[in-house]
RNA sequence: GCGGAUAUGGUGAAGUGGUAUCAUAGGAGGUUUCCAACCUUUUGUCGUGGGUUCAACUCCCGCUAUCCGCACCA
């Protein structure tokens, strides 16, 4: 059997197996189900809390960082203003011939250095005069150019009063418009850095494979703030023997440490390298196989305009290479767009290690004469007047911008000497941001984790989850229940539940290798077991789910 | 969005113009001294809307969803 099949029966097993223990499901089955939407169900549930929980522990160990929880519905204006109105939308005509849509931009690239950039008239009006022919059928027939937006439209508020809004389509944005908030917090240091797990939305035009492409899915993303005039220092030193696999841009697969990528300028800031480097120790953290994980930069044309280095975390399963994490450098775009879009100062101070000094001398007017004098022309008149040297001697003609001719005299200005010390500045932070896709990290999670082998002929199923992650900490049997034993193993599993954190399941149907099977099964780590010796000497036995050993374990020693 | 294939218990499959079979799973009871054993019993299904017909799961049309290409996309 050539492998290609043997993958697909695998995966066709493997989401069985998940709809029927109720990993994942389709949502909405019973009406038809919908496009790019999946339920994780009792056991999923439990695993994608899991997931998000690993991971903000993992960020929040850092000691800087904070979390927080923004609102999923945005309105219009914050959406324009940090690019996504613009960027997450696609002009499309459609041929009258073929009928197969196209992007106006593509078909226009020969017309234009850069269609990309042009409004929906502007490329209706090249459309028009270009006349490009269908890639599809070569004929010219080309319907009106819609907007296709990627984000869900919606409206905040009732009718009239309503202001338009979108779904957000990532997390990111509530934590840059919440940056004052978050630098008062911080009591005015960086670095430090906000994250959020949540959902994102996009209506994509086709959804695909499974869980990699949703329209409605779980996002996890850290915005760190740092100071890029100095240098972050990060300790490197617990990698030093951390080989990845990096595909850096236009070049070959190399197994560099980190270290060894940031010497060699192959990743370009040390901030995306510590990232990097968290990013790795953390989807180990939670079962990817290192093997199976890789970094790959982005080609200078793909990334987008405001990042400097950006390298994606691609995981391979089923699907092939598919790409679960984006760590992006974005230096100070995202809040340099909100501050033009509002006006709003979203800046950091550094001082100066040593004040600057700066010695002020020049002319300024003196409003008292000059204002009565020049009246409207006088803001005018004071920005020419502020401008000029300080050895200039008065009276003076001036030619004002707006083109009027003035003559200033001595009696309206004054000298403006003083020595201010300036201590330091105002500056916008910049920003590393690691967005991580939680389902399609999930997907790969239960893909390396999802183990069959072959027992007495049939194939036996194994999810070898992560500690961290497994939906279900104990599965507690009797061995029998009967003379006492399914009494002290409910009292077990009892105790158990009512342990912070845990989570126990009872089961006495069937034999006891059934039993085990269904544990293995969802990924249950230990199973415990009550038997006959248990009623005399209070010890059970707790099995391990990958080794199939068991230790004898007395019941008070269980947590 | 285009083209092709598909849709039957929870899961995996067979089948027919007269409402359906098998495996597996689930529940209850029994049996069993630790890895899907066995016995009894029970639960549950033709994606959805319309048409043809005395009668549609079966034939026809639409819709929805799934899978594979193309296109699109992070």
């Amino acid at each position: 059997m050539d492998s290609m099949q043997h993958d697909a029966e695998r995966l066709e097993r493997m989401s069985g197996m998940l709809k029927r223990r109720g990993v994942i499901l389709p949502a909405f089955e019973i009406h038809g189900g919908a496009k790019g939407l999946y339920d994780f169900g009792p056991v999923g549930g439990r695993l994608r809390n899991r997931v998000n929980q690993t991971w903000i522990n993992h960020w929040l160990s850092l000691g800087n960082i904070v979390e927080l929880s923004c609102p999923t519905v945005t309105p219009y204006a914050v959406l324009e203003a940090s690019g996504h109105v613009g960027e997450f939308s696609d002009f499309m005509t459609v041929c009258g011939q073929c009928e197969e849509a196209s992007r106006a931009d593509t078909l226009l690239e020969d017309a234009h250095s850069n269609p990309d950039a042009l409004t929906l008239g502007e490329l209706q009006d090249l459309l028009d005069s270009a006349q490009p022919c269908c890639p599809n059928c070569q004929t010219i027939d080309w319907s009106p150019i819609t907007a296709q937006n990627l984000m869900f439209n919606t409206t905040i508020g009732a009718g009239s009063s309503g202001r338009p809004g979108f779904l957000r389509p990532e997390t990111a944005q509530g934590m840059f418009t919440s940056f004052p908030a978050l630098l008062r917090h911080n009591r005015d240091r960086l670095p430090f850095g906000a994250i959020q797990v949540g959902k994102g939305y996009r209506n994509e035009i086709s959804p695909r494979q499974g869980m990699i492409r949703l329209r409605e899915f779980n996002m996890a993303e850290l915005e760190y703030f740092f100071n890029p005039h100095v240098d972050q220092n990060h300790d490197f030193s617990q990698w030093s023997n951390t080989k990845m696999e990096l595909i850096p841009d236009g070049q070959d697969t190399i197994k560099l440490s980190i270290t060894e990528a940031l010497e060699a300028n192959i990743v370009r800031h040390s901030t995306v390298g510590y990232f990097m480097a968290q990013t790795y120790d953390f989807l180990l953290k939670v079962g990817i196989d290192p093997e199976r994980l890789r970094f790959r930069q982005h080609e200078a044309d793909e990334m987008a305009h405001y990042a400097s280095d950006c390298w994606d975390a691609e995981i391979l399963g089923s699907y092939g290479w598919i790409e679960c994490v984006g760590i992006a450098h974005r230096g100070c775009y995202d809040l340099e767009a909100h501050e033009k879009a509002t006006g709003k100062t979203l800046r950091a101070r550094r001082e100066f290690e040593e004040p600057k000094v700066v010695e002020i001398d020049g002319w300024t007017i003196d409003g008292a004469t000059a204002g009565p004098v020049f009246r409207a022309l006088a803001g005018a008149v004071k920005k020419a007047v502020e401008s000029l040297d300080a050895q200039t001697a008065f009276p003076l003609s001036l030619t004002l911008p707006t083109g009027e001719e003035i003559e200033v005299k001595a009696e309206h200005v004054k000298r403006v000497q003083r020595t201010e010390t300036i201590t330091g500045e105002w500056y916008i932070p910049h920003v590393v941001e690691p967005a991580f896709g939680i389902d399609r990290i999930i997907w790969h999670i239960l893909d390396h984790a999802y183990d069959e082998r072959a027992k007495d002929g049939e194939n036996y199923t194994i999810l070898r989850l992560s500690e961290h992650v497994a939906p279900v900490d104990y599965c507690v049997f009797p061995l029998f229940e009967k003379d006492g034993m399914g009494q002290l193993a409910r009292d077990i599993h009892k105790t158990l539940c009512a342990s912070r954190g845990i989570v126990s399941v009872y089961d006495s149907s069937g034999s006891i290798g059934r039993r085990y099977a269904r544990a293995d099964e969802i990924g249950v780590p230990k199973c415990i077991t009550v038997d006959h010796q248990s009623l005399e000497d209070q010890t059970v036995t707790v099995r391990d789910r990958n080794s199939g050993e068991q230790k004898r374990v007395h019941i008070n020693d269980l947590v």
